[in-house]
DNA sequence: CACTCCATAT
């Protein structure tokens, strides 16, 4: 069977004329390869032969291969030197031409072991494990005899399988063959079976060897890290360092911390860092990604930032590193910033770049950068991909257009669970409960499995319309499906069974589950009980809630509400002095909404706006007209008794109502108006703004640090529960 | 021979 070779755009001569290898080709003047003579010599095939031995040690270049191998072929000399096929074999292997030097190593009559070796290597290192053991036992069906270099590439395929079997099964053969004694086998062994899963046998190996060296204390170390089990390889990293006096190397180092990110260590994983800078490590690419990764992660930023700064010109790895650092951790126009810096510099971003940027998008919360963002993908060679397309749809639905996440849900052919569940969450956000449960019951028509996170998506979007016995019904229909409920279910049926006014209920529910309930479990109840006015049973989940996250200002603020609803207003200025002694400060609440592509943010009665004299005149009317229809603030009694914090609650009212006055004077009448805000609405700003869009005429859309509300006609699609 | 960045979750 001929080998595909590729079209070629240029005639062959041009080759000819391509300078280097010509050139060295004649300076050098290579011999011919001597005893193989042409068995049917084409015309000046001798020279020929020579000119293409020796054009393959220059070929570093796919197309130039393609056009030698295409010579090779239509010339017949191929045919007539089988020494040119192992010679081109290998040229295609250390060009990572898989495809070629797979039907190359078929044309080989009889491989040697290095050639064979060098095909398992060339797959196994691209992944293609299943590819790298057939040859494996194409090999030795052929009767070929395995040396100690083929066992590490092939161990490396069987660790890249999901479960052990094949491995074990070659760790039979190894014992058979007498590897056993052969470090790198070893190694390649601990390696092996850490990826499946099986760290107890590879720290059995481990343990086991007489000689250990750096890549063996990696293996294992890293093997435990990447598979689930940080804490072991953070006690292992230990030992290495206190019973042996092998160095770590950097890429010992980059799983250490991969470690401590994954345990969210910082303190320690600065020490690595100090670590890192004491052995000269510092400048080692890899390292510098993981460090910058890490203290992004944790969300010291800056220093991140500083660490990506000092790099010249950063890998693509690197810039994915810095942009999701800054996307996850409330640096949502960093991101997208440094995605357009990347843009900017011509450097080409792969998948996870996208998807960082589209998950920064997210966050921002802006349409009209989400659409950019969606135009920029569409136009990537990742426009397909299922995780980019994924992540459309969580951003669309974060950036306030539910219409937009469906156009590209209906888009793509062959949904999986994870397109289903992030379109229920979308669903779910903009409190349409009806048609997230209608999309759950098309998805197992589909047959796609739900699994845990569709059933939060689920839950979540009856919490938010209020759907308390399909909530109920789907709560425990997710042992039909084998699946556990988590925190997150046990939270949201909380949270359904509160709304209902069935408090009591709701804390026995509490009391079954058969897990120590978490901070959004009680935050569950922390919320139906501010709602209901329920201050004892408030009280205690804010107990449960402090003693867990002692430093999260939303739920002190959340108590001191309860309080305020029912008129106990010492303990309101008790959990006031509360959070002085501990430190926990207030988040200060800020607005933004989005005119003509640019966003514009308003605080507590800011006045920095160019056309703050027109917003405030505005937002005089709108105050008149409020008053004129009846409009009483709602918790006027609350700003009457308290200081400090709740006159911040007001005044972000304001800074809500601000947004609000810019976006009418600053869009043609009718136009949707919307707006962000970090932290959860509020009362007295929700209820005057359900009467400002029946009064001006406008939708206005408004999302929340936990979900959207949709104001239209004097209403709010979350009916009044959020 | 060993390694880093990654979509859906209150």
């Amino acid at each position: 069977m001929a080998p595909a070779v590729p079209a070629l755009r240029r005639p062959i001569v041009s080759l000819h004329r391509t300078p280097p290898p010509l050139q060295n080709l004649r300076r050098h003047s290579f011999s011919p390869i001597p005893h193989e003579e042409p068995c049917d010599p084409p015309n000046s095939s001798a020279t020929l032969l020579s000119r293409a031995a020796a054009l393959l040690n220059f070929a570093a270049q796919p197309s130039h291969l393609s056009q030698i191998h295409a010579i090779l072929l239509s010339s017949g000399l191929l045919r007539c030197f089988p020494s040119l096929s192992a010679k081109l074999f290998s040229s295609s292997a250390d060009l990572d031409l898989i495809q070629e030097a797979r039907h190359l190593l078929d044309e080989i009559p009889r491989p040697s072991v290095p050639l064979w070796n060098a095909a398992i290597r060339l797959h196994s290192r691209h992944g293609a494990f299943a590819d790298a053991l057939h040859i494996y036992d194409k090999m030795l069906h052929q009767g070929v005899v395995p040396d100690g270099l083929s066992l590490p590439p092939v161990l490396k395929a069987c660790g890249g399988l999901p479960a052990p079997t094949v491995g074990r099964a070659v760790h039979a053969h190894i014992l058979r063959r007498g590897f056993e004694t052969d470090l790198f086998v070893q190694n390649g062994l601990v390696a092996m079976y850490a990826k499946c899963g099986q760290i107890p046998c590879a720290r059995a190996i481990f343990d086991r060897l007489s000689d250990r060296n750096v890549v063996s204390w990696t293996s294992i170390i890293s093997g435990c890290a990447q598979n689930g089990f940080p804490l072991e390889a953070l006690q292992i990293f230990a030992r290495m360092r206190s019973s042996s006096d092998v160095r770590p190397d950097f890429i010992a180092l980059v799983s250490v911390l991969k470690a401590y990110m994954d345990i969210e260590d910082l303190d320690q994983g600065s020490s690595v860092h100090g670590l890192v800078i004491k052995l000269g490590l510092d400048d080692e690419p890899d390292l510098v990604i993981t460090l910058t990764a890490i203290y992004a992660k944790c969300g010291q930023v800056r220093t991140a930032r500083s660490l990506f700064d000092r790099v010249p010109s950063p890998a693509v790895i690197l810039w994915n590193a810095m942009i999701s650092g800054y996307a996850k951790n409330g640096h949502a126009s960093e991101a997208v910033e440094l995605f357009r810096e990347m843009i900017a510099r011509h450097i080409k971003p792969d998948s996870v770049t996208i998807r960082s940027a589209i998950l920064a998008c997210a966050q921002l919360g802006s349409l009209e950068v989400g659409k950019w963002i969606e135009d920029y993908a569409g136009h990537s060679q990742f426009k397909d991909d299922i995780f980019v397309k994924t992540s459309l749809i969580d951003m669309y639905a974060k950036c306030g257009s539910i219409a937009h996440a469906h156009r590209v849900f209906e888009c793509i052919p062959n949904k999986d669970v994870v397109v289903w569940s992030a379109l229920i969450m979308g669903y779910g956000l903009h409190g349409r409960g009806r048609e997230a449960i209608r999309l759950f019951e098309e998805m197992k028509c589909a047959r796609v499995r739900p699994n845990d996170v569709t059933f939060v998506g689920l839950l979540s979007a009856c919490k938010h319309a209020g759907l308390v016995d399909e909530g109920w019904k789907y709560f425990h229909s997710m042992r039909h499906y084998g699946i556990e409920p988590r925190h997150q279910h046990y939270a949201c049926v909380v949270d359904l069974l509160a709304r209902a006014g069935r408090l009591e209920k709701a804390y026995e529910f509490v009391r079954s589950m058969p897990m120590e309930p978490e901070v959004t479990v009680w935050g569950a109840l922390l919320n139906a009980c501010k709602i209901y006015g329920h201050v004892g049973l408030g009280r205690y989940a804010a107990e449960r809630i402090f003693a867990l996250e002692p430093s999260n200002a939303g739920h002190y603020v959340q108590l001191s509400n309860i309080y305020a609803s029912v008129g106990m207003w010492s303990d309101v200025a008790k959990v006031r002095v509360l959070m002085k002694e501990k430190g926990v400060t207030k988040a200060i609440g800020c607005s933004l909404t989005e005119i003509d592509g640019k966003l514009h943010s308003f605080r507590a009665g800011d006045k920095s706006h160019p056309r703050y004299k027109e917003i405030f005149e505005k937002l005089a009317e709108l105050e008149m007209k409020l008053k004129k229809s009846g409009f009483v603030p709602h918790m006027g009694s609350v700003l009457h008794d308290l200081s400090m914090e709740e006159k911040e609650e007001s005044l972000c009212n304001h800074g809500e109502r601000i947004a609000i006055a810019f976006g009418l004077i600053s869009t043609a009448p009718g136009t949707t108006l919307r707006i962000m805000k970090n932290l959860r609405a509020c009362v007295n700003c929700h209820s005057a703004t359900k009467l400002i869009s029946k009064l001006v005429g406008r939708e206005i859309v408004i999302r929340d640090i936990n979900r959207f509300h949709h104001f239209k006609d004097g209403l709010c699609s979350c009916g009044d529960y959020w």
